[in-house]
DNA sequence: ACGGTATGTATACACCGTCCACATACGCTA
DNA sequence: TAGCGTATGTGGACGGTGTATACATACCGT
């Protein structure tokens, strides 16, 4: 017989779900969207899949294994705002310009997206498990990079325009990420919560600002 | 009657704990150093305390209540930790020396913390609920003073050496804590978790340098 | 001395992650 | 095309959690 369609009913004429672990990977990032890392659990996405609970078992090994996958969705999607960012600015510049606006926009795509999906950069950054950025392609963005990439992309276009003397290059990345991330996890789960949004991205503005000048 | 002593004894021969409000919390404040803020579990403090789970409520309104009262203990930790840091920098220095040797030195406590009180460092920064440095007094350290405005102090002696432009000095606490916090994360639960600990000092001193410098 | 109130107990519920045994449908091989 | 092994989903259960509601006990002020 050809493949099944997949009917929408809930009544159960199917029994075979089709792409179980496409949907469960979707209720998953749905939910961290809305609620952060914790707010995954595992019957709810099932229950959002029209599926029993054990069925997540033969997808995912646990839990914390979807909260993983989640994650690696969360990260790739942090490194397309950015690379949506280095897209915007504009060219026509000498390069040691290009160079600091490319940094500029790393930092700044971080931000707008620590600030719109905070949900999925909660989740990206869920402790306690060492994350890792480790090679999984599930992690990059559409150039094939992952965040850490990026920036040290945009580090090594300041190098090579003359603007980061190359003995303070190694390990750049993490003093400019550090502000950087930082700065955002003030802002979505600290002291700056109740500042208005305007004073939020002009102190954003004054932290890039540092890291190009103290780099 | 006279107060009845506590006796150690599993048995049920007292009812009445004593003090098991702060039983509760020390026992929250134990899971919580040990496994972070997800570690610290209702039941498991009140079986530490010996008693039934539902005596909890007598006390904390909510888990997250607890949740909250073990994390100003943390917040007063790290201020403690903090201050003991600054009261080691030398004497006898120029006012600007001072000035940046204590802005190393909260620097330095901050990170300190971070790295030797992992899990009451988690508990005290827990998303998702704003914490926001109100002003309870169980969030300072022994010189009255929570995190924050210990950074503050370091900074208006900044200031007041000449050191940091006036129009400069408000909103530099952010600038300065999203620096190191978001270091002390990124160690703590991100990709440098490997990097030997000799090297995090390193790049601890060179964020804490560039903020300077940055600033 | 006593009665109200603060504190702890008993029981129960809904929900969670996960384990085990069983049912079903797909896909390969004969 | 028949059949069977295996991948996938179901059913039921277990221990653990936070929390509500009703009950019991000891302390304290009148």
């Amino acid at each position: 017989m050809t493949k099944k369609l997949r009917s929408k009913t809930p009544a159960r004429t199917t029994y075979r779900h089709g792409d179980l672990r496409r949907a469960l990977l979707e209720a998953g990032i749905a939910l961290a969207r809305a609620g952060g890392p914790s707010a995954i659990v595992l019957r709810e996405a099932t229950r959002r899949a029209g599926v029993v609970p054990n069925a997540a078992y033969r997808h995912f090994a646990s839990r914390q294994d979807l909260l993983e996958a989640v994650r690696s969705a969360a990260l790739s999607e942090l490194a397309k705002t950015m690379e949506a960012e280095i897209a915007k600015v504009r060219r026509g510049k000498s390069a040691g310009e290009a160079a600091r606006a490319k940094l500029r926009a790393v930092g700044t795509g971080y931000l707008r997206f620590a600030f719109t999906e905070t949900g999925l950069f909660r989740t990206a950054f869920a402790a306690p498990e060492p994350l890792g950025f480790t090679r999984d392609p599930a992690r990059k963005g559409a150039s094939g990079l992952d965040p850490l990439e990026l920036l040290g992309a945009a580090l090594d276009d300041l190098t090579a325009a003359g603007l980061l003397p190359l003995e303070r290059r190694p390990g750049a990345e993490f003093l400019a990420w550090s502000s950087v991330h930082g700065f955002a996890m003030l802002v979505i789960n600290g002291p700056l919560h109740t500042v208005p949004r305007s004073d939020i991205d002009a102190i954003g503005a004054r932290v890039v600002a540092m890291v190009e000048k103290g780099l």
